[in-house]
DNA sequence: ATATTATGCGTATACGTATGCCTTCTTCCT
DNA sequence: AGGAAGAAGGCATACGTATACGCATAATAT
């Protein structure tokens, strides 16, 4: 039965136990080397045994640094209202991971792109940095960016790496996990290999992915079509609808990449309804190896994104950022997960 | 291009500009009856031009209160390190909306529950209060929240709701949802149902739920045989593994009640391995909901808890805990969701 | 007319920490 | 021995806001 009003210890408190004055249990605290060994291991176990910890607000009211970073997804266009990309979902245990064991905060949100979401953490101070993730309108989610970029906030984001990018990005190898996807493919003899996904540069990562599945047909020989790219938002419907498109314009074709998992999984369905087997007449390749993709009938052959390392990455390239070291734009490798969707 | 080094408005430049004293910008802004209309209307616009934010680090320190709360998570016992249990994943969508619509932030945290995470939010005011979501070893977990308790920190705990419960607690009506499984099942005419999952009190959402089975059982007439109560933790091999086990022990059984999804999935698994037909043979049902179960083969009848309501009364619990206001713990009604692995 | 209360705002200060600067005491070099 | 340089820590103060208190002026009561 403790107190319910348990009166905080301060530094003050330590100091004076100490018999030493409140910056040197600070300093003490944080390391500094200007104190000496037997008074910081003095500190050090006053400190514990207060079951003292650092007050954060007034840590980082003085020192102007929050040690936290927020992290924002955007919704997707789509229907969904209350659904969360499961992909960026998973990513968020890898960021809190790596935020932990560098002893930062992680701040959560969800946002619309129309939000004001910029003005919330920008000047408050409530986190260092901002990690953004979600694609969404990219007109408009570029203008944001150059209002963060000209406010001064630091921010990374994850998306499609290129050289013009507005501030730092991190991302998968899309236009080479869309070639592996593409070889993989033609390895097993399809030809003719449609590409459900936007291709426009609204969706760079889409238009990556079918970058990457072109530059693979033109190695292996074949012409892309246009008649096979299709497009398709990140969501299942949107699959199962450019599936029954293809299908109404005649096009022939013995394989799809699809640019996520669910779009592929919505694909699938539509192929059951129009009698189609898959992989026998139809082969089909996913993207982001999904819980849902080992789970679908038949399983789905799709391509995994190390989020460990994305996470890693993206905490990282944001603390060069915030303390003004050197970064470079890193882009993090795919791996094909062959499965019966494509196997048989 | 904006100035990399903005020197951030405070509350005495606004201050400065509207004529009046700093005490008064921080009254106005926060809505106190003791400033004039006119003037909080002044000072307002002045904020508004000059894209004033209130620092919240000074904020939270001068009022000792900070407008955020923490959300831990717990990691399962399991094998999978890496991995998130996806029901505690989807509650995370709606307890971000529920922060955000009342104006907090949301903190969020992985933690082992041997680990000291008590002690990182309780003092160091990261946080007005936490939210604590995860099984695990209730024994352990018991000894945590005494110690939370004791210590005068504000929480809420996702689980089984229970008179004797050490703090409040907000959890789905298991024993309702076991109770609807039973019933489902008993209507479809099976009359010997196995049970996967804990059911001792280590585990007391699962008992539960176990518990709502038997007496589904009981009011249907038939006496619930101990020998079909299998253990399993919640991860997948743990549901065929649980099946390898009941059949090994020759045990007859036309219908499966697995104590989660995940549970349920394995189970499926372990039930084609030996040729049994689902639902023909054993009809199955699980819980959670999980978008994987509406993908299994065949679709899983699961129980789906309201989640929307559920980080609803989650956050608005808490902050009656805050806030001292009186509270009352409750518990949220399941549904179920019927499909082909019991209808066929 | 005087006593009373409410209104609107300024004064002073506290919240708890981190850091620039200065002082003291050693140590070491020439 | 004298001075320079380094080690260890104290002193003063700043970070930006919120709130207890007091003081006018105006409104109301007696």
């Amino acid at each position: 039965m403790g107190r319910k009003r348990s009166n905080k210890p301060t530094s003050f408190d330590i100091a004076y136990i100490a018999g030493v004055s409140q910056p040197t249990v600070s300093r003490a605290l944080r390391g500094s080397r200007s104190v000496s060994l037997a008074t910081r291991q003095r500190i050090e176990a006053i400190a514990r045994e207060l079951n003292y910890s650092v007050d954060k607000n007034a840590s980082s009211l003085r020192s102007q640094r929050s040690n936290t970073i927020a992290l924002l997804f955007f919704e997707e266009p789509g229907p969904e209202e209350s659904t969360i990309n499961p992909f960026f979902l998973a990513m968020l245990g890898s960021i809190t991971r790596s935020c932990a064991s560098r002893g930062l905060d992680l701040l959560i949100s969800f946002q619309k792109m129309e939000d004001d979401w910029h003005v919330r953490y920008q000047d408050s101070h409530r986190a260092d940095g901002l990690i953004l993730l979600g694609y969404g309108d990219y007109t408009l989610y570029e203008q944001r960016l150059t209002e963060l970029v000209d406010h001064g906030t630091h921010f990374v984001r994850w998306g499609s790496v290129r050289a013009d990018n507005i501030g730092p990005t991190v991302g998968s190898d899309n236009f080479g996990a869309g070639q592996m996807a593409g070889e993989h493919l033609l390895s097993l003899g399809r030809r003719r290999i449609a590409f459900l996904g936007q291709a426009d540069e609204h969706y760079p990562e889409f238009a990556d992915r079918y970058r990457g599945l072109c530059a693979a047909l033109g190695q292996g020989g074949i012409a892309s079509d246009p008649a096979l790219q299709c497009d398709a938002l990140n969501f299942e419907d949107a699959g199962s609808d450019a599936v029954e498109a293809l299908l109404a314009t005649g096009a022939q074709f013995d394989a799809i990449f699809a640019a996520s998992d669910l779009i592929a999984i919505g694909a699938l369905r539509a192929l059951a309804a129009a009698e189609l087997k898959v992989p026998a007449d139809v082969a089909i390749v996913g993207f982001d190896n999904q819980p849902a993709a080992s789970m679908s009938n038949p399983p789905l052959t799709t391509l995994m994104q190390d989020l460990k390392a994305a996470g890693e990455l993206l905490v990282e390239t944001l603390l060069a950022q915030i303390e003004d070291r050197p970064l470079d734009n890193r882009t993090i490798p795919a791996q094909l997960i062959a499965r019966r969707s494509t196997l048989g």
